[in-house]
DNA sequence: CGAGGGTTTGAATTAGATCAACTCTCGTGG
DNA sequence: CCACGAGAGTTGATCTAATTCAAACCCTCG
């Protein structure tokens, strides 16, 4: 197992009040002028790509807020078989957990940035800013939308309609309005497979189907042009 | 479409402090002396069997608390798939959704008791009660580990696998420590196999299969007898 | 240039779906 | 009291979408 680099944020002149990522994540909550409070306890990591930085069942120490790069979210069977749970970027706030452990691992796709926040400071500055914790549980909820959406589509969707919905999904930009045409994936067709359900086989297969049926050009495996947004997002929801 | 009928919780003397489902649900969060405040806004309403109460995509009104009975969750594709999310029961709460419009439709499959606060209300007292709002964020975190869970079991799961995680989550009773041994199911075939991902085919001839291997007993379609709690776990994580 | 990921393609296999009876229970009404 | 019908459940035969097994085919990088 590799090492992590970290700093506290302290070092930094004003880390918190200077993050780039502040306005898309729950950080947002808290006024500029209260920021020190938080910069206080967050300690920056830099995560190298591959590298696991939750394990899943270790006792939940730490939140953490990515503030740059992809992280894959995933259980494992004990045979192996893995279910990724989802894809955290940047502003998304991951380590809320049950009791005590983490119920999800996290590997860095690419070089991932984070924040740590001890669970027990971070408890202490949530009592002091109850509009962080509302921020919380907005996240918590906009989480359980999309874990409910992909439920759906695991449950009942076929391979077609699966590639559809993550390629419309991953269309939508993360903040504004505009879809985008032209989209990269950060991941694996592997990747991919294990967050649809299906196999890296299939996955492919799919892929050239959509291109074959002029809805998609591939550039490369990891660039996605789509040209027909329209039908890509019937076909997501079983129309044709 | 029926009558639901409702009657304001003020009705009742302390309704509220006398409501039985209060230990098991997020008003627990709420002090005794300050439950008044919560009776006043509160809407008590009953829900016969078979009754939508909840439609996906209408305008998000109101939140729910289950007081008593079991309600299916559930999405639908325009071409009437269903995947059903998850049962509500005593103590759940639903209405969380992200953006004005419910993201579920809910269904009574017994009949069911619940109390509904209008969102704008419930804002309000969660201002005066930030207890409330925390009480609210472990329960979005417990639906979203319990989300993460299911989509491992339709994303990665075998059929036997399925119905074993499905039998050996329901023989965990709900509050308290001892594992149950018979437990009752008031939900179709139907409605486990859009919970499961499966066909009511797929789940019947399942349920035979475990009963042939000795694992369960069915006294009677919704009676389950659990003669191998081990084996049976073992089976819902993969092992065998 | 060769090795090793990641990706694609092909052929064979299969778990679960689909289609089709048939059974069981229970409630209604003659 | 029994015939009837409807909904739920079970069982069997067949079919198919996706998996599995097996080869290539790319790249990039040392």
């Amino acid at each position: 197992m590799a090492e992590i680099r970290f700093q506290t944020a302290a070092t930094g002149s004003e880390p918190c009040a200077s993050c780039g990522a502040r306005a898309d994540s729950v950080c947002a909550a808290i006024h500029k002028d209260d920021l020190a409070r938080l910069a206080r306890i967050a300690v920056v990591s830099n995560v190298g790509a591959g590298q696991t930085f939750i394990h899943e069942g270790d006792p939940a120490v730490d939140f953490f807020n990515i503030t740059g790069g992809t992280a894959r979210l995933f259980k494992l069977l004990p045979d192996g078989r893995r279910q990724i749970t989802g894809f955290a970027h940047t502003g998304d706030f991951l380590g809320l957990s049950s009791h005590g452990a983490y119920t999800l691992g996290a590997e860095a796709i690419d070089p991932v940035h984070l924040c740590r926040f001890p669970r027990a400071s971070l408890r202490a500055v949530l009592n002091d800013f109850p509009s962080m914790e509302r921020a919380l549980l907005q996240h918590a909820d906009d989480e359980l939308v999309a874990a409910q959406n992909q439920m759906l589509l695991l449950g009942r969707k076929s391979a077609r309609e699966r590639l559809a919905s993550f390629l419309t999904a991953r269309s939508m930009a993360r903040s504004c309005q505009p879809r985008m045409t032209r989209i990269t994936l950060p991941m694996t067709r592997g990747d991919i497979a294990d967050y649809l359900g299906l196999t890296v086989e299939t996955v492919s297969r799919t892929f050239t189907w959509l291109k074959a049926e002029k809805l998609i050009d591939l550039p490369s495996p990891q660039e996605v042009v789509i040209l027909r947004a329209t039908e890509l997002e019937a076909m997501a929801c079983g129309l044709n």
